[in-house]
DNA sequence: CGCAAACTATGACGACTGGTCTAGTTAGTT
DNA sequence: AACTAACTAGACCAGTCGTCATAGTTTGCG
């Protein structure tokens, strides 16, 4: 079934960078849709459960996105604590080039939005899949699994706070702080 | 100039447990006002600021309050390592007792409302207390400055990153996985 | 080719809530 | 009783999300 239009993908696409930059209930439908996504009417036509559905969707590609960016990382790194170093770096540029305004896809929404439930569902599987590829990136180096599950959710949560820190701040320092230690950790758990 | 209510007061506990859960503009002031605040026109004589400022004013007793009770718990327990534990139990508690709604009071309105100036440095003033804390309680130890510093904020990171997590995953396993972690990490800093 | 059926697009509309502010009432002081 | 500081009610309109009737476009089929 060939799709005859990309008004949807472009929808996705703007809703996607909106919630990132300023969360769910920041963002209008009206600005959405004025930041040449489309007419009003074709949202309900492409997304029937209107704005909630659409973030659901948005947030689960940006969840996807930065997976695969991880999986890359994680890929290309020579060694795990190089990896994680890299990955942060990357989270840092990616803010202070837009000025702090992108910081985590998803938490600034799986705060504000948390009463939604199909959209905290879509935070919690974008989460857990950075998540699980810490995990199996530990245990590929011996890392018994219950230690790499509470390694891996203490990197990403050092991770995210400093994400938050750095952004509220508008200064990367924490990332880069965090960064060090991270791999100070890593490294430590694997020698 | 005698008051004669305490509508103030009540506005901005009010408003301190709504931006709290809800985040800023999840959070109307109709919502704020009928939950048993004040009549509206109270709002702009105590707040000509209007939101902004009841926000802002709100953040900073919340702040506070988080503030306080780190301190009690650093002073209290026996050991830094210990004091870390204690303190995210208890916001680990706080979080499950209230439905996984109440997580970090800064963190929710730090990434919706980033945009405002007043807001964010508001959130920047209590996010510095909190870690200046925990940096003089590792300095008080021995720690180097600029060593106590960075720990500090990966603390302070890691702990905001366990309250997204637990909050979005209404679960509190990472708050007590990131605990443990954290207590090996500041224990074996100071030996 | 020609036609019907399915698909996609459109923006005016409505019910409602948002934050703001002015005009007014109440209470304390002299 | 007059005055002033403390407070409040509700009007206000821009903005919210969602609905709908209508129109246009593409596809498959006879």
């Amino acid at each position: 079934m060939p799709r005859r239009t990309d008004t949807r993908d472009r929808m996705l696409s703007t809703a996607a960078e909106l919630f990132h930059t300023q969360g769910y209930h920041a963002t209008g439908l009206n600005q959405l849709l004025s930041a040449g996504a489309a007419p009003k009417g074709s949202l309900y036509f492409h997304f029937p459960g209107g704005k909630e559905q659409l973030a659901a969707e948005a947030l689960a590609i940006s969840g996807g996105r930065l997976r695969d960016a991880l999986a890359d990382v994680l890929d290309r790194a020579n060694g795990l604590g190089a990896a994680v170093e890299m990955m942060i770096d990357f989270l840092a540029t990616t803010l202070e080039d837009s000025d702090f305004q992108r910081g985590c896809p998803l938490s600034t929404v799986a705060l504000d939005a948390a009463g939604s439930e199909p959209i905290r569902q879509a935070c919690v599987e974008g989460f857990g899949s950075w998540q699980a590829l810490l995990e199996n990136a530990l245990t590929a180096e011996g890392v018994a699994a219950d230690r790499a599950e509470s390694l891996a959710v203490t990197t990403l949560a050092a991770v995210e706070g400093a994400l938050l820190l750095a952004k509220t701040r508008r200064d990367s320092a924490p990332l880069r702080a965090v960064a060090a230690h991270l791999r100070e950790t890593v490294e430590r758990e694997l020698s």
